[in-house]
DNA sequence: TTAAAATATGAACAAATAAACATATGTTAA
DNA sequence: TTAACATATGTTTATTTGTTCATATTTTAA
């Protein structure tokens, strides 16, 4: 009982909430909590350049907390799975819960 | 419509996903699963400094994810709340998840 | 009160990284 | 094909941060 996780998944999991762990991306995670955005639209409501918001959404689809979908010239992206509206809510309790004291 | 968050939340959310971002914590984290770990303890586990470890447990316990509890000579240390739990076992879930695609 | 054990803290250094800026790629319509 | 729109990608820079080393606290036992 040395150990209940591999070394790769410690690393695998840590690199996951380091995505988690910028608040630009925290912010366009919860712009995406209702809608699928396009990355204009996603820049005009964070008063980001469309740069930063499109290196922003690479790290987020690698991590696979984003997907994406073309349509024409837009490209829409949207949460990939549960997990990430779970973590977000797990987080925001915890937050809340620490105010409270 | 225009946030459903405040400035200051977000922050705080990033801030505390920030500190699971980090390989050595979630160890720590992981090792205080299920028992109460003294620094000593955790530092020959994981083969780290006491400094490290150290330096760690305070930025653990400052977000509140640890508590502590002195025994002697001894400082205790312990998860705080289910919120970390939920957290990683969230976290674990989506990188397992991944895998297997 | 003195020594030893356990933990904490401060400073310095190296590595990681987010934003800005410039430029490239891809898509549509004329 | 060309112009214009939407998004992506390099590169550089400033900031953040984890570790190490040295030193300071705190507690117990002699």
């Amino acid at each position: 009982m040395e150990e209940t996780y591999t070394e790769k998944a410690v690393g695998n999991l840590a690199e996951l909430f380091k995505i988690f762990g910028d608040a630009t991306r925290i912010k366009i995670l919860y712009a995406m909590l209702d809608a699928e955005l396009c990355v204009n639209d996603i820049a005009g409501r964070l008063q980001m350049s469309q740069s930063s918001v499109s290196h922003q959404l690479r790290i987020l689809k690698t991590s696979k907390l984003v997907k994406s979908r073309r349509e024409g010239k837009s490209i829409f992206y949207s949460l990939d799975d549960e997990h990430v509206r779970f973590i977000l809510s797990m987080g925001m309790e915890h937050i809340m819960e620490g105010e409270e004291k």
